[in-house]
DNA sequence: CTCGTTTGGTTGATGTGTCAACCCGGTCAG
DNA sequence: CTGACCGGGTTGACACATCAACCAAACGAG
């Protein structure tokens, strides 16, 4: 009854461990970054790639390609964002509008960014140590890479397009 | 510019490394369960714990130890998973009622964990290979602990319980 | 006994993610 | 020109998580 594809006992506590401390870890990270400075973990994500950007102003599927979110989800999200003052939605004369940071989001995120990089290094760099740290970085692109190549052969994402045909 | 918390290029790219497999991983893995078998991470956590009971019955806040989900959370998703008839509330006479797996949610999980299993061998497992797992099962626990303690001494959960005094 | 607290659990409001459907402007085949 | 089909983006409905407030039984000290 084991020799499938099941995972040994070593294996399973491998991953079990693995996925607490995952939680753990960006649960910690998410409610210190919303106690202290009201952002959560999306509206960090956002603003680290526009502030990251030369210009402050990015297209949606730029950062749809830097975040890996759908697009529904990030339409959604800048939205609210706008709503809030952290950036804007700029319609300038191209057909599709920038995203633009606002002063506001600027001060957001150097505000918040210096105590969650130390929160990183504390609970995660720090604890894997420089070689463990490599290590992982190293797998963990194997492990995007293998299944982006799985998914390339596997799963073309649910096409099959005849909108209303 | 550099001095302080701030992570240094290789920190900075393993670390997104990392974040980025975990998404990936995570989303990979859902989105199987959820179109193979119609569960999603959460259900399928509730029925693996239930499912490895004795019994098939624990109480509510039993599976909130196991899962470290909020009682608030796990008062919710019990009640959908009810309605889907994956799990039943059982009130028998002691004063708090059992959380009992159905017939249909044995079903369901037994479906999906070897394909399950089989993924996270395939994408998880094998790519880091014994060494490096059990290396990383380590690290996990030592992160999760020292988030643990630090948590103790520094963020007791929202306490100031004066109700509505 | 009675009041205050703790423990286990529910509820409702709100914010967020996902899916599917749709819209609009280009592009390309015929 | 017309009509299929992109790519980029929005919308609405729904599932889900979080928070705060609440409830009821059990316990403990006075």
């Amino acid at each position: 009854m084991s020799k499938g594809p099941w995972l040994d006992e070593d294996e399973q506590q491998a991953w079990r461990s693995y996925l607490l401390m995952n939680r753990t870890l960006e649960t910690h990270l998410e409610r210190h970054l919303q106690r202290e400075f009201g952002l959560s973990k999306s509206d960090f994500e956002i603003l680290v790639n526009l502030s990251e950007s030369e210009s402050g102003r990015m297209r949606a599927f730029e950062l749809g390609r830097a975040t890996q979110w759908e697009k529904s989800r990030m339409s959604h999200h800048l939205s609210r964002m706008e709503k809030r003052g952290l950036i804007r939605k700029e319609s300038c004369q191209a057909r599709y509008p920038e995203i633009a940071i606002t002063e506001e989001g600027m001060a957001a995120i150097k505000a918040c960014a210096p105590a969650h990089a130390a929160r990183v290094r504390e609970f995660f760099v720090d604890i894997f140590g420089p070689d463990r740290l490599a290590v992982l970085g190293e797998v963990s692109d194997d492990i995007v890479a293998k299944i982006g190549q799985h998914c390339a052969t596997d799963c073309p994402p649910e096409v099959s397009g005849l909108d209303a045909t």
